[in-house]
DNA sequence: AATTTCACTTGCGAATTGCAAGTGAACAAA
DNA sequence: TTTGTTCACTTGCAATTCGCAAGTGAAATT
């Protein structure tokens, strides 16, 4: 994996360093709302990535501890990404940019999550951190 | 301005189609944490963004309705940048990025906004965005 | 033994990025 | 009135990245 070079101290610069791409949020957001932890699930997404985009995300993902890959239970050629802490902590970033597009985007946002999102922001983004960390 | 068209309905995948690059964000910031307003001064900051690319962001910032640009009072060759009001409601995501790097970036956030998030990050985020629409 | 599933890799053209230099209008100084 | 300077870009070109399509290889299934 080519290895990222932060542009500055600047805490946002940083993180865009990361995440600053059309892909890799996405791929966060079908493991943290979507319940998506396979390459294949990921593949089958709305947003059609490629096969080599897929790839080179989850690698850099990986190699820059947002995610962990781990075997599968069932299949020894099927793998399973998880969010760290580090990729969890990403979640109110998704929920700001998924807000924003919301209000700029009319079709939207799973009505659902949206609605609990207008009643409590804070809880709501907790309590979908919580369940990520007990990894389910 | 060559058209963005949207991936899918996903407001965190429409967001990104607009923002999900390395450079429109540090420009937001530059308008929204630091006071900048011109094309020269978004081209003094510490990331060194390359001048045809600052162009072509500015343009499209423009051309979506982030920001409006106005020829400055005292120079004719001379334009001020402002965000507009979908510009400033992208504010809790720099916010967010940038909580999220000054935790796994150590050096980081101007420490004076950093603590008044950690304070008290909704009311200290309303206040930026109300500074702004007064355009001050 | 043959096919399918799953997770990639490879090749290549197209698009984007980024460096460096150039342009042109407005204003300022000589 | 010419000359230089500021300001905001534009242009050319090499390098990187993206994205489509096809291929690979290990493991499981038929």
């Amino acid at each position: 994996m080519k290895d990222i070079k932060p542009r500055s101290a600047c805490p946002l610069s940083y993180g865009l360093d990361f995440i600053g791409d059309k892909w890799s949020l996405l791929i966060i957001r079908d493991m943290a709302l979507n319940n998506k932890s396979t390459y294949g699930e990921f593949l089958n997404s709305e947003e059609q990535i490629a096969t080599n985009i897929l790839a080179d995300r989850l690698g850099m993902l990986e190699a820059y501890g947002f995610v962990t890959k781990q075997v599968a239970a069932d299949k020894k050629s099927k793998f399973l990404y998880r969010l760290t802490e580090k990729g969890i902590s990403l979640v109110p970033v998704i929920i700001e940019i998924g807000l924003w597009g919301s209000v700029y985007n009319p079709p939207g946002l799973n009505t659902q999550l949206l609605s609990a999102l207008q009643q409590d922001k804070e809880g709501t983004i907790r309590r979908i951190q919580e369940n990520l960390r007990r990894h389910e």
